[in-house]
RNA sequence: GGCCCAUUAGUCUAAUUGGUUAGGACGCUGGCCUCUCAAGUCGGUAGCACGGGUUCAAGUCCCGUAUGGGCCGCCA
């Protein structure tokens, strides 16, 4: 047997350390194994699905050092790599599936399941999946549904009694009783697959072997094991690995850290550095080494030496690793990596219209615009108040703001000066009241060029974290201001 | 609310067939080095969540409790 893994992101965000870092563990079994390892794009949600995530995806895994046999830019034997362009293949299944009897049309509106979901919600109910209405439907009915044109999506059916069990390399094994495994959609309304039908299709049929994924999985494994026992296939080996956290052990989440891979390379981590964090999150090299290349960890890389704690994302050890990475380059390498990360002529020329203007000397250059060159900017969070705003209105359109800029898709002087204007006509917050707070998040100064094009020269990744930022140093600001306020009254 | 996963210092982890003064690293901290800082180097700090069992022997096995987390979407 040849040994085959994949990453199956969505592109629906920014490159994700998550994807990093799952992508890395299938890229390392593969390969010790003498297998291949594919990238396969995700991409069923319609509605948040973009051309750019894929793309910056795909070059975030390149710069990471994580290479893949087979995908959408390569090709391969089990193409298409991208599952929009594979929608007839689901729906060939999906078919198959209610012809066995093993999945039916279900009629029901989002409203209804709303509803249910809120009803037993607050009820307290220990189910809160489907409960199933569609599944007893006569053929006339769904013939009539059928032929009135009434939208409906397939659900696969779930059985009622017995368990199902988990083989799991890490974990062993898990047990489900089958009675609350609710029947989930296959095939949405608009024709496209959920997650759980494209993924199992596509595993057989691209002959993974090993399905390496994070932990969230584990509960729709029942599912996919159901899935895999309709359409008599093999089971590939499941191995689900712990899931990054923030700070304060939650799912690791862009509010409460930066997530994005391009963030961490706007700041000058190197790739190798990041790489071998990464790995150092849930895994042990062995022998007390801490330090070590791909090359390296392929050598000895062992799947079991996995380890389920919950690993917190904390940046103190990258920052050491990556300082160790710095010191043994050779200073050539090292003057040719930072000239081209800060100082390449793309990046200095966008700056220079936006200084030219203001600088009398050439020395002026850099501490006259230090935001151009640093990762953090710093300032009193007194500024971040803007004109006829209370602290807390500030707070708030700052943190929505922050929400907007993350879900921004492109970035150019003309998307940027958009969002800002849409986000104040959508929130009635007033330019005038905005964008100086803005100012000041992204750059630190009150005086500075132009607004938009200093964000687009800036890059998205760093102004999102500015602005993350700038929301946690209001928040702090706020707090303090009302303990003197109480103290005063 | 139900089900599931996990639990070694502030953080990442080792100890993977029960036997160690529980090891390493980051961080923090002290000394040395040194024109300063950093780096380097030598030291220090701090941990088996709790309670029961099994055993000559438990971080390790079993049970319970607690804590943290995940899932319960026409998102993935």
């Amino acid at each position: 047997m040849t040994v085959k893994t994949r990453i199956a992101p969505s592109p629906t965000g920014d490159p994700h350390v998550g994807t990093g870092y799952i992508a890395l563990f299938n890229y390392c079994f593969a390969k010790k194994h003498g297998g291949s390892f594919i990238l396969r794009i995700e991409d069923t949600d319609q509605s948040r699905s973009a051309p750019e995530y894929e793309q910056a995806i795909m070059d975030a895994l390149k710069w990471l050092g994580v290479e893949w046999d087979e995908g959408p830019d390569v090709g391969g034997p089990s193409g298409p790599y991208r599952q929009s362009e594979r929608k007839e293949i689901y729906q060939e299944h999906s078919d198959l599936l209610i012809e066995k009897g093993d999945a039916y049309r279900c009629f029901c509106t989002s409203e209804r399941l709303d509803e249910m979901r809120k009803e037993r919600l607050a009820q307290k109910m220990p189910t809160l999946g489907y409960d199933g209405r569609c599944r007893h439907l006569t053929p006339e009915e769904v013939q009539k549904n059928l032929d009135d044109g009434v939208p409906h999506v397939v659900r696969l059916k779930m059985p009622t009694d017995g368990d199902t069990i988990i083989s799991d390399r890490l974990r062993g094994e898990i047990r489900y009783p089958n009675y609350q495994q609710d029947d989930q959609v296959l095939l949405k309304s608009d024709g496209f697959p959920t997650y759980h039908l494209a993924n199992v299709v596509d595993d057989h049929l691209m002959e993974i072997t090993h399905v390496i994924r994070a932990e969230e999985w584990i509960p729709s494994t029942p599912k996919h094991l159901r899935l895999y026992e309709a359409f008599g296939w093999e089971v590939p080996e499941f191995i689900h690995m712990p899931l990054l956290r923030n700070k304060d052990k939650s799912k690791i989440s862009k509010r409460k850290n930066p997530t994005s891979l391009l963030y961490y390379k706007a700041i000058g981590v190197l790739p190798e550095a990041m790489r071998n964090f990464l790995a150092l999150l849930g895994y042990s090299f062995g022998d007390d080494i801490e330090k070590f290349t791909l090359a390296e960890l392929l050598e000895q890389f062992d799947i079991g030496r996995v380890s389920l704690g919950e690993p917190v994302f904390e940046l103190e050890k990258l920052n050491w690793l990556n300082g160790l990475y710095i010191r043994e380059m050779d200073p050539p390498e090292l003057q040719k990596r930072l000239v081209e990360h800060l100082f390449n002529s793309e990046y200095l020329a966008k700056i220079l219209p936006l200084v030219q203007e203001r600088i009398e000397r050439f020395d002026e250059f850099i501490p006259n615009n230090p935001y151009f060159f640093s990762s953090s900017v710093e300032y009193d969070p007194a500024l971040l108040i803007g004109k006829k705003l209370t602290i807390g209105e500030s707070l708030k359109a700052l943190s929505e703001l922050a929400d907007v800029m993350d879900a921004q898709r492109i970035w150019t002087v003309e998307s940027i000066e958009a969002m800002l204007r849409g986000f104040c006509e959508d929130t009635g917050v007033k330019p005038r009241s905005l964008f100086m707070p803005v100012r000041i998040a992204v750059s630190g100064r009150k005086a500075s060029p132009p607004l938009f094009e200093m964000m687009d020269v800036l890059g998205k990744p760093i102004c999102q974290q500015r602005m993350r930022e700038a929301v946690s140093n209001l928040q702090q600001h706020k707090i303090l201001v009302e303990r003197e306020e109480k103290a005063n009254s």
